[in-house]
DNA sequence: TCGCTCGAATGAAACGTTTCACCGCTGTCG
DNA sequence: CGACAGCGGTGAAACGTTTCATTCGAGCGA
């Protein structure tokens, strides 16, 4: 009805109207938006007015068709049904937005096909750095963030450092301490129930149970190795069945994870076996959840939180110009938190 | 070196790149991408090859800014830390992505402030449709979506039906089957631990919880109230703390959330009380941790998966065309599950 | 052979910003 | 009094797509 809405189809109101309805230039706006010292408080706070009055949302597309930056980060992780993977994107996106920068948060479920469509959706987006849990050989479908010169920093995945920053724990350091505690709480026979294989994670524990294994002067057949699907509470069941069957049967279980122990630990329940005087338990990541198990959890802690948060400013701080960026890898150690769920037996 | 890339600096190679190398029009390469019917399967060939060998992504934004829509969903939950929430989520996802789109997923941790920011972030990104689990007074926050004819869907909140589309599940039935079966296993005496109090959730709970106890033919004295800020394991604890000091000690609670049943659990452990024995307790949400907790807890099962794929259903439908499209209230049926946390008291 | 249709490809306009070179005005300094 | 700096503002180009009207041939029926 009154002066200028240019687009009354979709209701979308753009710059433009602003700009003749506040009676100065398009670019005048731009700058009462951008750089408001540029601009006299006077026309500044009209502008303001108008931009309420007509309800304007600049259009971020544009903007960043225009300028070429984004103001979002993705943050691609292997399974949001984990805790640990939570806490993680908790610390990642606090982060972010302290730099005023959004997060879009996905998950691969483990999945690489969908890890590679979301990967190629970033790219698309041209997304200012990715965070990535990779989970296979995402080393491929990271090709192409190279390409265009979007940063990635890998998170609970040492890389090589050439590549790009990663932030990780000590994995092998962590199976061992995992397992060397079983060892000095008396057991002798030790099960790993491991998840896939092509993760990383959980092959790097199973070379710390092996080592600790070993300067345990046991034999390798002491340790039991049971391989899941998934990293999730029912393949902790399944492998729970699947260890009853074992004979001789180990006197102790270390899981991959804090979902498998869960998932470990209620088919011990259901066969009545008694956990720790039958089968002793240790988890991974020391999720919320370990310690209100049924039994409570003994665990390896990971410093979730802080990974998310570390890995998020070191992609910012290699986003953030500084030319000569030289990749780092920072490795953080884990560290033992004892529960009941490994009691020491009762000589 | 060879023939046309365009900016040399950044590495960005665009559509104009393409279609120079391979001797076509602009129009053609973006003919070949998008409506690939149109164009003759000798060139169609032709341009595709070259977008591999010159590694061409194309960009996001540009297509939305003349397209005008967008390919993304978003996704704004109360607390992802919530693992009925998560698995919302996932349902939403997944039904998302069978149409193509992707998932932007935020959380807001029960803060209003963030919840605004992330929803101006939805409206400058021109998001095709928001799913959101409104926090506080949402509803000024929402203005601006319907200003920009984005649409919405509520989840986890009915809401008047002209408003927007809407998906939950009847809370003050859920609170009500709680109490009912705590008073039927001969209690008289029930604490309800409610979250905040802004939290439609909560006190429509809290409005079934005393309808219980109506029916019942008890006094309303019979009910206490206590109330926490927030909706997780620590606020549990606290409230565990703080109900041990009440006299005459209720014998039953009922917490609005699996979070607060396990903080609280876990305060009865360090304090000697047994559950179910001495104080029986039923959860909310009945999340995958709640049968694995240490004493496995009852709970107020809500489809969470089933919610989030419908609401991502309906939203998509409100988007598709569907002109003459009638705002929906999909209202869910919640179910008791019994656990060993409620286990009737000897007589 | 002429007119027509149809398929394939082209060229340019448009989307809503940011950015940059430029302009006019007002003081101020030499 | 003239040059000049600085402020506040303008106008237009450019970003990388999609889309649409148009063109160009080739095939074909009359």
């Amino acid at each position: 009805m009154s002066s200028g809405e240019s687009n009354r189809r979709t209701g979308e109101v753009s710059i433009k109207d602003v700009a003749h309805r506040a009676g100065v230039s398009i670019g005048t706006v731009s700058n009462a938006l951008n750089r408001p010292d540029r601009v006299s408080s006077d026309t500044r706070s009209r502008v303001r007015a108008v931009i309420d009055e007509l309800g304007y949302v600049r259009s971020e597309s544009a903007r960043q068709l225009r300028s070429g930056d984004s103001r979002m980060v993705a943050l691609l992780v292997l399974d949001i049904g984990n805790p640990f993977f939570v806490a993680m994107s908790r610390g990642a996106e606090r982060a972010t937005r302290e730099h005023g920068l959004g997060v879009m948060m996905c998950h691969s479920a483990q999945d690489s096909e969908a890890e590679s469509l979301y990967l190629s959706m970033f790219a698309e987006q041209r997304v200012r750095g990715v965070l990535v849990t990779p989970a296979d050989t995402t080393g491929a479908n990271l090709l192409t963030f190279r390409r265009h010169g979007i940063p990635y920093v890998f998170v609970d995945r040492v890389v090589d450092s050439d590549d790009a920053c990663s932030v990780s724990v000590d994995d092998v350091a962590g199976g061992e301490l995992a397992v060397r505690h079983l060892l000095e709480t008396g057991h002798e026979r030790v099960a790993y129930i491991s998840g896939p294989s092509n993760l990383a994670q959980c092959t790097d524990r199973l070379v710390g149970a092996r080592r600790a294994i070993e300067a345990g002067g046991l034999g390798p057949e002491s340790l039991t190795v049971l391989e899941t699907a998934k990293l999730d509470v029912a393949s902790g069941r399944d492998a729970g069945a699947r260890l009853l069957g074992l004979r001789p049967r180990p006197t102790a279980v270390f899981c991959a994870n804090d979902l498998l122990a869960l998932g470990f630990l209620q088919a011990m329940f259901d066969a009545g076996v008694r956990v720790p005087e039958d089968i002793a338990l240790v988890g991974y990541d020391d999720i919320e959840f370990a310690a209100a198990a049924a039994v409570p959890l003994t665990s390896v802690r990971q410093p979730a939180e802080r990974m998310g948060s570390t890995a998020a400013e070191m992609l910012l701080r290699e986003t953030e110009g500084d030319p000569g960026h030289e990749h780092e890898s920072v490795i953080y150690s884990p560290e033992l938190i004892v529960r009941r769920s490994t009691l020491p037996r009762r000589q």
